[in-house]
DNA sequence: GCACTGACGCGGG
DNA sequence: TCCCGCGCCAGTG
């Protein structure tokens, strides 16, 4: 299924010392209701190693896959070593994401959809 | 084809 | 605002 392809790219595009949602990549990937898929495209690797999984948390900014990563606490680490403070709640780590969430552009969008094009993805 | 699962998200109360 | 229910959809057995 390409939509993996397609998360994998915009994953990758995710800036440095930002955090995006799960709903926002898939919103990137022209498919909105694919929040899940972009879950389980991360669980396990599935990705590989170079893609900067610890950038990703849910709407609320809890880090809901900090479990599926090899150190109990690497994503909060990864996180805090960009400078990306992490909170300690009862539900979780999360982080702010009016502070720290990717706010991207309708360009980094259209962007996205002609790479999608030019791929043929 | 069927049922169930999951690193999810939204809308209503 | 905070819960909760429900919708979502690709994988898996």
């Amino acid at each position: 299924m390409d939509i993996y392809k397609r998360i994998e790219i915009v994953c990758r595009n995710i800036p440095y010392g930002k955090a995006a949602t799960y709903g926002q990549i898939a919103l990137l990937c022209g498919k909105p209701r694919n929040a899940r898929q972009v879950g389980y495209a991360l669980s396990r690797g599935r990705l590989g190693e170079e893609i900067p999984a610890h950038r990703i948390v849910n709407a609320r900014g809890i880090l809901s896959g900090a479990a599926s990563f090899d150190v109990y606490d690497l994503q909060k680490r990864l996180l805090e070593a960009e400078g990306v403070e992490v909170r300690d709640t009862e539900d979780g780590w999360q982080v702010d994401l009016k502070k720290d969430g990717w706010n991207h552009t309708l360009e980094d969008a259209l962007r996205f959809r002609e790479i999608f094009e030019e791929k043929g993805i």
